[in-house]
DNA sequence: TTTAAACTTGAAACAGTTTCTAAAAAATTT
DNA sequence: AAATTTTTTAGAAACTGTTTCAAGTTTAAA
């Protein structure tokens, strides 16, 4: 950690986690910079308007400007526009959640949602919205996995392990490195991962990753997936649903090229 | 402009405005930075995984990591949850646009949004969320305005003009400084603001302030608007959505403290 | 009232940043 | 195809913001 710019986004990254507040000494802590430093970097923050204190001698939160800016530039680059629609006829006929996801750095993020199961009885994303998935764990992580070599897989595993750190196994999940690229290999084979109790006990998923123009070759984008309660994913089901959801990602990696965002992922080479 | 925190979040934020990328000249020219310091700081964004560089030599732009922060902090600020059953209700109450926005330094930005209008000829918010809009010219913004006194408009419209810089005015925008505190004052005395042909010509919206405890001298959180197609905003109409529109800001208003980002509008004083 | 914990501030030493210059690469124009 | 212009990248010295440490305040708890 050297430049101040480091500092002061690990600052930011770690009050988007707390939107109810945070202190200058926790923040300290967590980050392990010295109070006097963090409280300077948060004055700065405040009178650029990325942070205000609550009252004098207060906690610091953020303002909504970087989630103004979040929104702003996911709007502008056209994701929404693209995926909504296929994403929304492939909630339709599943009935169950469907959701895009890309890779940013070590984890998964979702861009879009729709939701296709009536209420009752179903998976909801909740809050996670922005929130930076398990690669390892989750379907959609295990999709976009597949499409790295094994020596990928290790290296980005190596980093973020088989588990979110403080999260127990659920009945499925991968337990060794080995049953990991297994299942990943079994995932290539298929075109698509299958996740039931892997990621959270007692629900079920199924993920394919979207490759630039909806070729198998072309470049990976992100991956979209299927979530729902297990009882609703057994393996007749999930080869049912299979091919509608290879057809979307495909569909959608036809289409993503119209997106700033995604023309920019492709203008450039597969990831360093 | 001193510190390299204001620089780099300058750099940020006109990033944001173009996902498709940026050339180091542009963003230079356009901050009025030497070349040679954008570069550096694009090295450091890049390194840090906020920015990335599409092709060697080759354009500048923003990854997913800033609208994950983004969304991940409204998520967990607990604003759609509080807000989306009450926004629902009105948009099929009224059939047309509803939205929830606050106040983002010197303009407006919308957190939420719901479509009460059967496709066909409606309003259309588009890929606008999470762009800070034009407060004196909309009805939200007027709506907002509306809860400040003349001297606090006077200064916030003094930094941002009657109208967006470059927006052409339409046929109802308020001409003169003087019609808008006249517009203002009409807006306080009736509760709520009424904009049609104001900011887009063709289109009509109305706005209701969103008071803390959902009482008239609480503290402003924000506004609710309802916007449509300027032709079914007639005064008749405006009178009879009135009520559910006040209501609903009420609501809103009462339900806020639940949320983490509203609780923390709370626990300070009235602005700076 | 006393004690503890947290926020705030000041000043000197330090380190990252700025600016200028210039080379290398790419895109345009002739 | 060569020449010209624009743009990106890189190095080094001067500088300025930043870090750190220590001390003063304020707030909360005992």
């Amino acid at each position: 950690m050297s430049s101040v710019l480091e500092k002061s986004l690990a600052i930011l990254e770690l009050m988007v986690e707390h939107p109810e507040g945070m202190q200058v000494s926790t923040l300290a802590r967590k980050l392990d910079m010295p109070v006097s430093g963090v409280h300077r970097t948060l004055r700065e923050l405040a009178r650029l308007g990325y942070v205000r204190q609550e009252r004098d001698q207060g906690d610091y939160a953020l303002t909504i400007r970087l989630a103004a800016m979040g929104l702003g530039f996911l709007g502008r680059s056209g994701v929404t526009d693209i995926a909504q629609p296929i994403l929304d006829r492939l909630a339709q006929a599943s009935g169950e959640l469907v959701r895009l996801s890309v890779l940013d750095g070590r984890g998964l993020v979702w861009v879009a949602v729709a939701q296709g199961a009536t209420v009752g009885l179903r998976y909801d994303p909740g809050r996670e919205q922005g929130v930076r998935v398990h690669p390892a764990s989750s379907a959609g992580g295990q999709a976009l996995l597949s499409t790295m070599t094994d020596d990928e897989v290790l290296a980005l595993v190596g980093e973020t392990g088989l588990r979110p750190e403080g999260m127990a196994k659920a009945s499925a999940t991968p337990a060794t490195i080995a049953d990991l690229l297994k299942v990943i290999a079994e995932t290539r084979t298929r075109g698509y991962s299958v996740a039931v109790n892997t990621y959270i006990e007692g629900m079920g998923a199924m993920a394919a990753p979207v490759r630039a123009g909806g070729v198998a070759d072309g470049q990976v984008l992100g991956c979209l997936s299927i979530a729902g309660p297990a009882v609703r994913f057994p393996k007749a089901r999930m080869e049912e649903l299979a091919p509608s959801l290879l057809d979307a990602a495909a569909e959608l990696g036809a289409a993503a090229p119209a997106s700033h965002f995604f023309a920019g992922l492709l203008r450039q080479p597969p990831t360093p």
